[in-house]
DNA sequence: TTCGATGCAAATAGTTTGCATTCTA
DNA sequence: TAGAATGCAAACTATTTGCATCGAA
């Protein structure tokens, strides 16, 4: 489920639910502006923060649809949860995979490529035969200007 | 809060609720029984796992004193608390640091000692100016037998 | 016109909190 | 005997599910 980066986010929208057609499922309007939400905001949504969003236009949308469409676009690549802590999961387009440095203090939340865990996933192959996938989790530990 | 290796856990056990008191605290039944369970079975239990425990000799003991003095202890470094997918969060004593790899697929949880994370967290200072700390978070993957 | 998707209400899991009571120091 | 800790019930947050209805293909 690429992304060109010439794709509109509506045509990129347009894509995704007709991969979603090919796969049996419908095109319903909760499910366009949930992905229209989702490419609007690129980053970090909560279902509420996204339920919310399409509520704005569409207000009987309701959560639990949500839920149920993130889980449909989870199974089929298109987005990805993560925890950042306690609290709410934060939902994203998987378009770019990265992994996450949350401040246990201030709750702040960086990105950080994949690569920057790359040596830690040799280490884990190699010490235990573990292949790592630094995006499913958060990291914590204390941000630069926690520290200090 | 340090656990020579010579002492016995009853003996562990005195020494951190003489801390409790020294702290403002009181030893209570419950609180001794807490610690006790968790020198006895030294790993990751959830919370409901320690009350079955301890309720197995004092069956008044409620979940959410459990809880409390879970908190309570991890205020003063006692335990530590882990995150090991979705579902109860698991408590360990602090005595010995590690973080965890999580299998996605099987759920098996390997402990990993913090030198494994040494290089990532090196990255992750010099990059971010962020300071992990690798226990607080388990990484999810796949481990050696579910990857084939 | 079928069957996938939805809205709603209710259930669930894990954890926290308010409050009267108990017990440690 | 003060006030820390407890037991209990109830609240709470995030999420899931059952079921009747709706709507896309």
């Amino acid at each position: 489920v690429g992304t060109p980066p010439s794709q509109t986010s509506s045509e990129a929208v347009d894509a995704i639910l007709a991969t979603l057609r090919a796969n049996g499922g419908r095109a319903t309007t909760a499910r366009r502006q949930l992905l229209q939400a989702l490419f609007d905001s690129g980053g970090h949504r909560t279902a509420e923060d996204l339920a919310t969003e399409v509520q704005a236009s569409s207000p009987d949308i309701h959560i639990s649809t949500v839920y149920r469409n993130l889980d449909e676009f989870e199974r089929l690549g298109i987005v990805f949860h993560t925890h950042l802590g306690h609290g709410p999961a934060i939902y994203h387009l998987s378009s770019a995979p990265h992994g996450h440095l949350v401040c246990a203090n201030c709750g702040t939340a960086i990105e950080a490529a994949q690569e920057l865990f790359s040596e830690l996933s040799e280490n884990a192959e190699r010490r235990f035969g573990f292949l790592i996938d630094p995006r499913h989790f958060a990291m914590l530990g204390c941000c630069h200007s926690c520290a200090g």
